[in-house]
DNA sequence: TGCAGCGATACCTGGTCGGTATCGATCTGC
DNA sequence: GCAGATCGATACCGACCAGGTATCGCTGCA
């Protein structure tokens, strides 16, 4: 199995179309046929089932799919950190969701920058579930992300610390002067529905409550009492002065940990996960 | 970048050789030359140095040896996983440390196979640091294994339970008669060095210890008076009369979790686990 | 029934992969 | 210090295969 060809049978079993797939791939259509069908061929195995109107996948096409998406931005992370390697400067590329981890990330850049032989750590800030993408496809080396939120598939991580959540609320609001309150009394708030955050497809969940992207939208939102929203605690630093953060008890304890490529072999990363998990 | 190049990359770069890994690829020496050349010039990057008596890697040439080790083995996973996926009856094969978790693999098979729709489940016992390899190449499908101690890089894990670690002793050793003891106690016997398990790389640490590979050999050098060892508790489960399990106070507990390649997409290991979990 | 859409097939051309022969450099031993 | 051995690079060649165009055959639809 070659790239090339899982290239190809990545493009068709996405398009479900020979036609469509060979223009995205910038080829001709029977060039296109005949690499798929000896694929077929040499694994022994249909992966395709095809009438002259309708491709759909087979159980086996599924699963290479599946894999072959995996391999493919193996490869291009695997181009990308060879070609960074081969440049002279070491460098580290860090991806952090915007809003997280203020203190924690201060004190680590800190730390790190103390050691002998650091490199320049260069701050990749990304919107929720993009770090996987960025270190799968070899743009970023090392990321912090919230457990159990952020999903860590394929990734190594190391827990840094945990801490509980908090409600974030107008500071008008009744529940504002808690001290403490309980999840059920934040999700049945009729006329303050709880935020939305894009889920790993970059699609929203179904629900009543706004839509929103990052911190400022969504302080934005509450400060205008249409939303509210349970954060982890950290992210409630600094926070406007007519909103308030009341502590959820029954919350699920966030981590925040520090992830990397399972497989990477750069001394930075070592460095800069053994000075973290010393935090 | 075409998996062809990668292998013979990963050749040169194993063997730093060119004559000898063209052997070991069934080519030619020149075409391997070649190929080489043409993928350094093609990345833009010096992968290996050479002089006509000596070939060392360059640190991207690190990388990409490491890089492409995975994808290469991610390559063979896909065409094994593919291959399986076609066949008519799903199976699903789990691979396990011989003499792990004998109660909770019990429990777990049967709670499986009452599932509707449940594949046929295939031991494969293997040993130590082996399952990630099984996992990676596409040869098993899930494996539970012993946190920390057998490395997850790469793979996703699910913790099913936790415990404390006993040392195992000759049941005429002093120590055999306490009711717990504390690692310091069992670690400066003189007389009773610690045994030594095959690290990640299968080669022994140093040290005065026996050298094992199970626990049939491990029982049986510890009777004998020759070595002693501290093993999760349940892996003492009807241990030979001769021989002793003591609690272990300050040893590290050991968690016992299911594995399973990140990109897993079959239906049956998504149900395995979801039935290991809720055990 | 005729037409449009789509994948498969036939056939051609150029690139490239892999082979053999050989060169040039470097290390070794007498 | 020189001859031979070792090893990677280069030159050249034949076979294969990737990719292109033209066209066929099937299928759903008006």
């Amino acid at each position: 199995m070659e790239i090339r060809e899982l290239r190809y049978f990545v493009a068709v079993a996405e398009e479900l179309h020979f036609g469509e797939a060979a223009q995205r791939l910038g080829m001709a259509q029977p060039p296109l046929s005949r690499a798929i069908t000896q694929l077929e061929r040499r694994l022994g195995i249909a992966l395709l089932e095809r009438t002259s109107r309708k491709v759909t996948l087979t159980a086996a096409g599924d699963v290479l799919l599946a894999e072959g998406r995996a391999i493919l931005s193996a490869v291009t992370a695997a181009e990308r950190r060879t070609r960074r390697a081969a440049t002279a400067h070491p460098s580290l590329v860090l991806a952090v969701k915007s809003g997280t981890a203020g203190e924690l990330l201060t004190k680590l850049l800190d730390a790190y920058a103390a050691e002998p032989g650091a490199a320049t750590v260069e701050l990749l800030l990304c919107e929720a579930h993009q770090h996987q993408l960025l270190l799968q496809d070899g743009q970023a080396d090392v990321a912090l992300l919230h457990l159990p939120f952020d999903s860590a598939a394929g990734l190594d991580t190391e827990t840094l610390y945990t801490e509980g959540q908090v409600a974030i609320l107008p500071a008008s609001h009744p529940l504002a002067s808690r001290s403490q309150i309980r999840m059920a009394d934040v999700t049945t708030l009729p006329e303050l529905p709880m935020a939305r955050w894009p889920g790993p497809s970059g699609s929203y969940p179904e629900g009543p409550g706004a839509e929103v992207r990052n911190l400022t939208q969504l302080f934005q939102l509450i400060a205008l009492g249409r939303t509210t929203v349970v954060i982890p605690e950290s992210a409630s630093a600094d926070l406007r002065r007519d909103l308030a953060a009341v502590p959820v008890l029954d919350a699920p304890p966030v981590a925040t940990a520090i992830a990397w490529p399972p497989h990477s072999r750069l001394r930075t990363v070592a460095d800069l996960i053994r000075v973290a998990t010393r935090l």
